[in-house]
DNA sequence: GAGTTGCTTCTTTTT
DNA sequence: GAAGCAACTC
């Protein structure tokens, strides 16, 4: 066991690592080496002969767990990382489900709605039953939806109209033998608890749980967990209440707060001792979460050096904001880019910068934002994939009915799609039985016979064993002249090319999935696809300058962080003023001062286009919450009008000096 | 039946 | 200021 002194861990850490058995709780503040102990932990359970496939981490995001297995390779060996279970919540769930969705009355072949696909279900919903005095907003809808799911609203105690959406969104649903996110969850919690065989299974397969982030985890994945737990009980979680920025989620701190009410006599270790940022910057940000009223009294600590004092600055307006930044970092070093990052509340204002670091030719890499996968061309494509997989999706068919448009109209469709309604059957059946054809006209019923015969032939061959899936895929899109209609749908060259390329990328993806994972087969890459919001970056890819939101940075680092927009309205968010949540908008903001190793420079505007007009704006009263001596105020205007002092001088030529090399 | 234009409406955060 | 949507024209 000495050797496990390799990882350089605090005795905290160490003994958190090391903790045999039973409930255990790691409270770990910002930068106390969270991560560090899960993998540590995990090494050391190996050490100890666990089998590694008995392993079970879970996170929040994909980007965690490439992370947490890209460590794990690291420190154990690549074999033992693949056979570990390193999952999200949703994808475990998947897993469960894929197993066994016919003890709940779908098929295991079930299809995952995305959010956009949702959001087109309940508006289709909303505006049929709509007929009563008062129209439903399907953004209300929604929340609903999903709030009930979580279990954080009540059905009972909803409008009637609302009501009857839930019920026949639900019921839709089943038709279409289709789960949304939060329907993963249900099910899955579901699942586990009425299933004693199915419960005992999981547990006996994994017997070592692990979670990060348990400050995130809302109702349903603590039920979750608690049927995974079997006995004895081995659950190791990891979290900081003042990280948790999921509450508009369900997510319920309390699960973490009364953690020993969850799961009896749990082992409790706090990490105090922060190893990423300078004195300073840690003072800042304990100050401002000092504010908040309910929390975890921690008592975060620095080795670091003092460090710079941080830099509070405001421009006159957005664009002057992002210029003055970019302007800053266009000074630096180039090396230094791929450590500094622009931190904002909101996706939409990644823009901005994005504009002017392109036109300054500085490197980037956006997180998150419009995602690969909200791309026309690649809904489509996945929309070809889903309805092949799941006949009886008939929001994926209808997608592959019209792109490219198969010269089937408006007009045949909403007769098709009132037949198969009024036959309470899925339009494939309608399609693929000429005897159902009668309805239509001469040139609608060759339309119908044309796709039907290929769509079969489609079908039988995905059946065949060893059929390359990329490659079937590539004659459906052929057949159907799908490049030629995307090309034809494209306003410039460079936009046809760049859509091209996209669908040229995704079926890379599934060639190489299928390669990696040939066990899996389309239905794996579907659902991989279906839970990734975004697409994997390759590690060789990742350089320059980072544009992520506040949310998405959380466990994350950089040497400089630039904390952009903090105004009234923004952060703290307009809604969550509303909503009377402006202990998390002050935790979100506390993460993101916690991001920044060496250098924090917080900014806002004076004034800021909304709606297309320039409007005065706030500064946000977070500012005088954290405001110090070691808090430096100015505005851009000062600093641009101050002549370059020397070290900043010597900084520009290094980094002209770089440029030219 | 397909494409285009001008209208409106929204703007948190993620799986 | 964009992105979706309805009504309009070819």
């Amino acid at each position: 066991m000495a050797h496990f002194r390799l990882f350089d861990l605090n005795d905290q850490q160490y003994r958190a690592a090391t903790h045999p058995q039973g409930a255990l709780l790691v409270l770990a503040g910002a930068g106390t080496g969270k991560t560090r102990v899960l993998t540590a932990r995990i090494a050391w359970l190996v050490s100890q002969g666990v089998p590694p496939s008995s392993i079970l981490a879970v996170t929040f995001t994909n980007k965690a767990v490439r992370e947490m297995r890209e460590r794990i390779i690291s420190i154990l060996s690549a074999q033992e990382a693949k056979v570990m279970t390193i999952s999200t919540f949703h994808a475990l769930c998947v897993r469960f489900l894929r197993r066994d969705a016919a003890l709940l009355g779908y098929k295991e072949n079930f299809s995952i709605l995305d959010e956009s696909d949702q959001k087109g279900l309940i508006k289709k919903l909303a505006t049929r039953i709509h007929d009563t005095e008062d129209p439903l907003s399907p953004e209300i809808a929604e929340a609903f939806i999903s709030n009930v799911k979580n279990a954080t609203a009540s059905i009972h105690q909803a409008p009637a109209a609302l009501q009857s959406l839930f019920l026949r969104y639900q019921e839709e649903l089943q038709a279409l033998n289709a789960m949304d996110f939060d329907d993963l969850l249900v099910n899955a919690c579901h699942l586990l608890a009425s299933e004693e065989e199915v419960r005992l299974f999981w547990q006996q397969h994994y017997k070592y749980l692990l979670v990060d982030e348990f400050q995130d985890t809302n109702k349903l994945q603590l039920e979750l967990l608690s049927h995974l737990v079997g006995d004895p009980v081995n659950l190791c979680v990891v979290g900081d209440d003042d990280q948790s920025i999921y509450g508009w989620r369900g997510a319920q701190r309390s699960n973490l707060l009364q953690f020993e009410k969850h799961f009896a006599h749990p082992q409790i270790i706090k990490l105090e001792q922060n190893y990423r940022s300078t004195h300073l910057i840690l003072q800042a940000a304990n100050r401002l979460i000092e504010h908040n009223a309910h929390r975890h009294k921690k008592n975060l600590w620095s080795t670091q050096e003092e460090g710079e004092p941080i830099r509070v600055i405001s421009g006159a307006e957005e664009r002057s904001e992002a210029e003055f930044i970019i302007d800053e970092i266009s000074f630096m070093n180039p090396s230094q880019w791929d450590h500094v990052a622009i931190l904002y509340r909101m996706n939409a204002q990644s823009r901005l910068f994005e504009s002017i670091l392109r036109e300054k030719n500085i490197p980037y890499r956006l997180i998150g934002g419009k995602s690969f996968f909200d791309r026309r061309e690649i809904r489509d494509v996945m929309a070809y994939l889903r309805a092949l997989l799941n006949p009886q999706d008939d929001q994926a068919l209808l997608r592959v009915l019209t792109t490219p448009p198969c010269g089937l109209g408006k007009r045949t469709l909403a007769l098709l799609i009132q037949i198969a309604a009024e036959k309470k059957s899925p339009l494939c059946s309608l399609l693929l039985h000429p005897a159902e054809h009668q309805a239509f006209s001469s040139k609608s019923r060759e339309a119908l016979a044309r796709f039907s015969e290929n769509w079969s032939s489609y079908q039988i061959r995905l059946q065949i064993p060893g059929q390359d899936p990329a490659l079937l895929l590539e004659d459906i899109l052929r057949e159907a002249g799908y490049r030629d209609d995307l090309k034809k749908s494209c306003k410039t060259p460079q936009e046809a090319h760049q859509r091209e390329h996209h669908v040229e990328e995704l079926l890379e993806s599934l060639r190489e999935y299928c390669q990696k994972n040939p066990h899996q087969g389309i239905q794996g890459f579907l659902d991989s696809m279906s839970l990734a919001q975004e697409k994997e970056e390759k590690k060789e890819e990742r350089h320059g300058v980072t544009l992520i939101t506040l949310h998405a940075a959380k466990g994350l680092e950089f040497e400089q962080v630039y904390l952009v927009g903090l105004e009234e309205g923004i952060l703290p968010h307009a809604r969550s003023q509303e909503e009377g949540n402006i202990e998390e908008e002050r935790r979100l903001c506390y993460v993101g001062m916690t991001r920044a190793k060496k250098k924090l420079t917080i900014t806002y505007a004076r004034a800021r286009r909304k709606f297309g007009k320039l409007l005065p704006s706030t500064p946000s009263p977070f500012l005088l919450e954290l405001a110090g001596e070691d808090v430096h105020e100015s505005t851009m205007e000062e600093i641009l009008s101050r002549p370059l002092q020397e070290l900043d001088a010597q900084d520009a030529f290094a980094s002209i000096r770089a440029l030219l090399q």
